[in-house]
DNA sequence: CTGAAAGCGCTTACAG
DNA sequence: CTGAAAGCGCTTACAG
């Protein structure tokens, strides 16, 4: 009452072009019918009749009515609100899956609320929680490693926020996952480099930490074994992810008197490393040693040689993630939630040059 | 009355560990107040007594009360969320921005909204204004090239939301701006090579829509000028901040009779372009051709020679973005608003091999 | 199929 | 310095 209405458009110029926004009593008298009935429309219920509903839905879009979020969320005691919870060092993987949760809640009216975190900092559970709770989270997306931590799961099953994990294997019911299945792209690095004809093949590894780690490398291992081969233990190294790591392990690998003459790693990050290290003891990529990476980042096309690489639908699988989190059950299948990574061959593998050392 | 109060310990047991959150009557219960001074407590308000405050303040901690944002967004007609708001291709540039941002609101139980978006799209206007006026944000962050954008801007004065622009010069008021003064990096660029003696010295700059492009081979030409050289004007390329570029306008200058010896390009990625066709072309790089880049990206020192770069503290602006947003004039002047970049020197430039062609 | 009342958890005037 | 009332813009029971 104390403040009159904000539709009877003649007082428009009071205030210069600021229209304050239409609310649901606005949109309700202009209808003729109730505010709660206009609600029903809003949230899509089916206890409206046709004519009515068609009559609402006809002035919310004339007035381009949207109702408030804050308003909503405070009704139904959850925000608009989407969370991402993240760790990757990555910045074109957290970006790309940045963007591809935004494609998912598109037209959604949900928001996507960023929460870069460290795993090993003392409060970060409690941290999550308060964020979490504080602000209601209509779901929480997470990629890895976070997605791999089952206390951060548990604290989120026991604040009853739901989420969806992306991560290399089925960690939860699938109705909560993404799966990349890692395992699949390291068997098709093994199967390349095999077919090539290399037989002396190294791998370096992520840290024991990610679970990716292990996937890559047992696939590689798998891809390997389809050609009759192995992964000799001397040349199967554990590296962090980093550039540094590749350099450290590559001059390990190429330092000695018996070289592999390819080199599959966990990620594009650690193959930069082994081809500067490469460049440094005068060894030619491809001709004297074939390396494959792992992600396809931008990097990859970019090197020199161009890196050949396994890619990961980043994007895809982020706008997945977000439309599994709202995915109903009774809308039937959950949307295909698997995603395979394939070889992006470039110019760093070629055949052996020498057949043998000896 | 329909439910009773959440705050009897008593039956705890209910529904297992979950404990409903508590709200501002249970700790004006608790404290034997009216809501209202509990929200004045919250708000800060200095009509409370210290005796009263200290009570309330207590019981707030004791209980690790924090206020509902929506509930007092709605009340307040403004969430606690902020947007950021971007169309920068640069995924490092995004993510460290991101992350600065984020420091800058730690504490203020503000949340980070983030908004890429494409100035091109036929919507791009009315979206944002849609997303700003739909979540009533307390302020949005726009780095280059959005906030070079005046009708954006325009926009956003509308519909009363504040904002801070973050770009190469002073496009608005002071405590609306934080200034990178890219020309100062491109200055130094130029005097780096004209003192390592070369004379030939070429610029390939970013497009022309983007500010920074003219400040940058601004402050280059400068650098030269103080060293008595100038710029050719066949030696002044147009570029686009894009790798692809990087190559066409690196392969136009090294394909000449008469091609230079340094050349700076207007960022990291088109250096890399250079880098390539550099190689492609048999030059060596610092051997027969200097290259600097701009924004000393994480590539720029893994690649081969390691890049010379004008490195922009990308967090920091973004940390300081986001405090002059909330920044009280009466708390006396805002945070320092201005950064000057300066030069990383790697292993990309060198003195000129053959002084002079002839 | 539709609506009047009460409530979500806060804050803004308005009193005192 | 403190509080009772009304309101922010929606939705949940509850009636009909």
């Amino acid at each position: 009452m104390k403040q009159k209405s904000k539709l009877t458009g003649t007082d428009d110029q009071t205030g210069g072009d600021f229209k304050p926004r239409l609310t649901i009593n606005d949109i309700a008298r202009m209808a003729e019918v109730s505010k709660k009935t206009v609600s029903r429309v809003i949230n899509k219920s089916r206890f409206v009749k046709e004519e009515t509903r068609l009559r609402v839905e006809a002035i919310i879009s004339e007035h381009d009515y949207e109702p408030d979020p804050q308003a909503r969320g405070l009704a139904f005691r959850r925000s608009f609100l989407v969370g991402m919870i993240y760790d990757n060092p990555n910045p074109q993987y957290v970006v790309n899956m940045q963007q591809g949760v935004l494609d998912g809640l598109a037209g959604t009216g949900m928001e996507l609320v960023i929460r870069p975190c460290d795993r090993k900092s003392p409060g970060y559970l409690d941290d999550l929680r308060g964020f979490v709770e504080r602000q209601k989270l209509s779901g929480v997306i997470m990629p890895p490693s976070v997605s791999e931590d089952e206390a951060l799961v548990a604290m989120l099953r026991r604040v009853d926020c739901p989420y969806v994990r992306i991560a290399s294997i089925g960690l939860d019911k699938p109705d909560r996952m993404v799966i990349t299945h890692d395992r699949k792209g390291g068997e098709q690095a093994g199967k390349h480099l095999a077919e090539l004809g290399h037989t002396r093949i190294a791998h370096i590894s992520g840290p024991a930490s990610f679970l990716s780690s292990h996937e890559r490398r047992g696939g590689f291992i798998d891809g390997l074994a389809s050609h009759g081969l192995t992964l000799a233990p001397e040349f199967s190294l554990q590296g962090e992810y980093t550039y540094a790591s590749g350099m450290t392990c590559g001059r390990l690998l190429l330092d000695r008197v018996d070289p592999p003459t390819a080199i599959f790693t966990g990620n594009d990050e650690m193959a930069t490393g082994v081809y500067n290290i490469a460049r440094e003891l005068g060894f030619s990529i491809p001709g004297d040693i074939s390396v494959v990476g792992f992600d396809d980042s931008p990097v990859a096309e970019r090197m020199w040689p161009p890196l050949t690489s396994v890619r990961l639908p980043i994007r895809e699988m982020g706008r997945v993630a977000a439309l599994t989190l709202f995915h109903d059950p009774l809308d039937g299948d959950p949307p295909a939630h698997a995603f395979a990574p394939h070889l992006i061959q470039r110019h760093s593998t070629a055949p052996p040059v020498k057949i043998g050392p000896s």
